[in-house]
DNA sequence: CGGTATCTTGATTGGTATCAACTTAAGTGG
DNA sequence: CCACTTAAGTTGATACCAATCAAGATACCG
């Protein structure tokens, strides 16, 4: 198994914060494993007891409304970490996290990152920016949901993923999305979301063939999410 | 002026980690403000540079949409702590925080507060702590956003409000809201919080006369809130 | 190649926003 | 204290957005 000191991935998270000899004893401790596309990295409700780290692919996290419909909080990407939430709570997670293509994880019990928290304070600090920046996110997208409309949502959605995950050679966005994705994101039914991707395709604002999809007017996008539709 | 070592107020948040000799030094430091009703905290946009501990009163925080309509993300009361998050990011605020009622604040500069999440590992983990706390408060109103609808969603407002801020003796809610605020609560336009009110008066769920709000029948707000409407 | 999941389009229904008119309550100054 | 002014609350009518139901088309997979 690969040693955390070797690891590129860390610089992209707070784990960089750690010394070498915290490094050590992270890796010592370590395990990695392999979820494959649909699968859970875990369930909500479950205790994780600890974090992981994403070392390659892309994992969805939702949650259940009480009314049985899926909702889509973020998606993450290699390089960051998840399961920091339960872990300075200590609850039960209170979100899934579902592979959207095969996915590298390693896992870092929890007391190795209580201990570091406790001992680093640098690292600690990261950790507060982290979660304080996900909190910013998150009201943020409290406000959209609750004052924009779905098209809106999805002309930000959008410009969004494209900005996240960025584009291919031929400018189409490196993420694979089903229609039910995207629903789940915006908070939407599937069909909704079918009819306004092809409004937009009608609009020339994008083009698309299955899950491609190459955004052709990123102005003419902002300005629907804006409201100008 | 008071000090914070003999003020009750600090038990109910992170402060109650410091120990007497960084009281001492915050309180050195410290100011004390009233905010009259209706009154701006702070603004979005602005840098707080710094954080506010409630010390009676009710304040919301809130949002601009991009439409130009408000979303309230929260209310917090006496005891409660404020602006860490763009403390701990050195960001401007995102979020706006206004008097619902005459609000005694005290502030505590940045720069005593990230000394002491420094060197007090156990006051870095409680504001880890709020901030999880939070995140998760968030994630669910997202949901609740996106999935639930506007009855539902002031179902649930109401039952959240009662347990929040209490009863008095006749059982109202302890807390005043006007129709306008509770429709920025649930992101909803001023008349549909009207109409909803009035129906769930007439299904006996609750009375009000003015502001006042009683409930009378908690589990049939909280049925609703679950969907059986 | 058949079967299944995903995608697509149409028709219908229901929820919510918006606009307009009006009523009630809350100041405010003479 | 009353008349006036303004803000807040209420109700009805209408229009729009989005959910749902239904049916068919296309892509995917064993």
């Amino acid at each position: 198994m690969s040693k955390c000191q070797q690891c590129i991935i860390r610089q992209f998270n707070s784990l960089k914060h750690l010394s070498k000899e915290e490094l050590v004893r992270v890796s010592a401790c370590k395990t990695s494993k392999i979820v494959k596309k649909g699968e859970y990295l875990f369930e909500e409700g479950t205790r994780i007891n600890g974090i992981f780290c994403i070392k390659d692919g892309i994992c969805k996290v939702s949650k259940m409304s009480e009314n049985g419909r899926n909702q889509t909080i973020n998606l993450i990407k290699k390089g960051d970490l998840i399961g920091e939430r339960s872990l300075i709570s200590d609850e039960p997670s209170n979100l899934n996290a579902i592979a959207l293509n095969d996915l590298e994880v390693c896992f870092i019990p929890k007391e190795e990152i209580i201990r570091d928290l406790k001992s680093n304070p640098t690292f600690t600090m990261s950790v507060l920016n982290d979660l304080a920046k996900s909190l910013k996110n998150s009201d943020n997208f409290v406000v959209d949901m609750a004052q924009k409309t779905v098209k809106q949502r999805l002309a930000e959605t959008l410009i969004k993923l494209e900005d996240k995950f960025g584009t291919n050679d031929a400018g189409i966005i490196n993420l694979q999305l089903s229609r039910d994705d995207f629903a789940n994101i915006v908070g939407t039914a599937t069909e909704s979301a079918i009819r306004l991707l092809s409004e937009f395709k009608k609009k020339e604002l994008l083009e698309f063939k299955g899950k491609e999809i190459k955004i052709l007017n990123p102005k003419g996008l902002e300005k629907i999410a804006q409201g100008f539709s």
